[in-house]
DNA sequence: TTCCATTGAATGGGTGATCCATTTAATAAT
DNA sequence: ATTATTAAATGGATCACCCATTCAATGGAA
């Protein structure tokens, strides 16, 4: 508070405290005219604000993807707190994707392209925290990829589909090879392409997210008892001709048929579905 | 590390470092058999380490919603770790949504109920960086409620609609009285209703994610221009008495229509569009 | 006894100084 | 011209403090 006439602070800025809250009251005061309860406020940490300063210069167009922020020790001064807790708001916003901390001279925080991957993470953490289900997530996944099929066959391209077809040759290779994991990492890179093929990245994100928790699930399954969808390959092929003619209808019923039957196959055994199992490590390929 | 046999650790324990590198380059190896290039490892930093050993205690159902975790100054012991290394992490754990930190005695670190709201935030910033588009953005939304309406045909309940009604009534007294920016809100929570009558949390939580962004670009152009929605509540009612007849056709239809004008009444100005706008700063009801 | 004010300890919030490890550019040596 | 060395800048991490908040324990007043 007060003048800060000194040119390097010797003494402690100890003003941040004060200060937020009297703009926390501000933003209250302003939201209505006439608050009849008023509790909530919950003071602001620096680090937060920290946060949502320099998302909202993102939000701005100020800063864009490979924009390099001014060093810790530099920013950390601009900014009136200490390096620690600066430190503590680039962690999140590097946790968040926003950011990426490299070192050495030269080095800095940069401004990232988004990561889509993570939507991944949200679901992933609303599982573990039991906010959603697993029936609620293959649910959502069954109606969401019946929604990509039409926005697929709508909107494919000969290049998306070139890539199932490489795919489900590699698929095929890994079935007569016997590798059986990687065979459900080329059924995770199926269902990514596909999603890719609706043209619409948001669509692809959300059926990316729900894809990749199902497919921890079919991991452990085959990890663990050996079994694995009969006829996967001819299976793709079908709906690939399908999806290549632009049949809604039977690309619909192709897939959705094949999801119950996947559905089946890791219901037969309820042990191996446990969450523990799915989400607990981390399966080389599966992981960023 | 060593045998660390003094008891409080009076000189530095400084070899952090050269274990996580060890570790990353074991894991690497165990990765897979022979392999040709190997370049990616990009050494792991304790935060990150800490935060996966939390979330993997969550996966395993070790810890669960209401659980707290050790003190600061205890945990950062444990770990062998500094305290403000703890911080970052834990930090990071609270902007995701699994932590939250109170302060005073008897306060800590508790596990939190999931957040759906984190959606909306990888949304905002997918926008912001440039990963998805708008456009891309209101695509999906109308697909995704398009799906919304099938299912809560199927599955709503009396509750649900009765709240949805609710919300009309809302609305419409918003109109009389002129209060446009509340009839805003109004929408919001109305197409949150909406994806909860799904019965589906995954769902309702993807709803809400593209909900929440265009409703700030819809809030954003009401604020400017003055103009809002003609017939809104008349419109939700008609299609309020869709959902509950079942009916998917004309539900579907009537939302479809709607959502289609609002667009074109977006569009009308595409000035007031601009992402800053829309996504800069926060309107006091549309936050947290 | 009951109730309320005081106190003190535990805890998260925050600061500043200091060191380490990595990276790169400038410089020197070959 | 090439290569090795050096120096500076930067993120990574630690330590030792201090502050503000919270709440249980304590003790005095009614």
């Amino acid at each position: 508070m007060s003048t800060k006439s000194s040119p390097r602070a010797p003494q402690r800025p100890r003003t941040a405290s004060p200060n937020r809250r009297e703009r926390a009251t501000d933003l209250r005061a302003a939201g209505s005219a006439a608050v009849p309860t008023f509790k909530p406020i919950h003071t602001r940490r620096t680090f937060e604000e920290i946060c949502e300063r320099i998302r909202e210069q993102l939000a701005l167009g100020v800063l864009k993807p490979g924009d390099k922020l001014p060093a810790e020790r530099e920013l950390a001064q601009q900014l009136g707190v200490s390096r620690n807790v600066l430190r503590e708001a680039l962690r999140s916003l590097e946790m968040a994707g926003v950011l990426r901390l490299q070192k050495g001279v030269k080095g800095g925080a940069f401004i990232q392209q988004g990561d889509t991957r993570r939507m991944n993470e949200v679901m992933r953490d609303m599982l573990s925290l039991g906010t959603i289900s697993v029936r609620e997530l293959s649910e959502a996944r069954v109606h969401v990829l019946d929604l990509v099929v039409q926005l697929a066959c709508a909107n494919a391209r000969r290049g998306d589909l070139d890539a199932l077809e490489a795919n489900i040759e590699r698929t095929e290779l890994a079935t007569k090879e016997g590798r059986l994991l990687d065979r459900v990492e080329c059924s995770r890179e199926f269902y990514k392409l596909l999603a890719a093929s609706t043209g619409n990245k948001v669509i692809a994100m959300i059926v990316d997210s729900v894809t990749e928790i199902h497919m921890r699930f079919v991991y452990a399954k085959v990890a663990s008892s050996g079994v694995a969808m009969a006829r996967l390959a001819e299976k793709r092929r079908q709906f690939l001709a399908a999806l290549s003619e632009r049949n809604v209808a039977l690309a619909s019923r192709l897939l959705r048929s094949h999801l119950e039957s996947v559905q089946r196959m890791l219901e037969q055994d309820p042990g191996a579905m446990s969450l523990h199992v799915a989400l607990a490590d981390v399966q080389p390929g599966l992981r960023r």
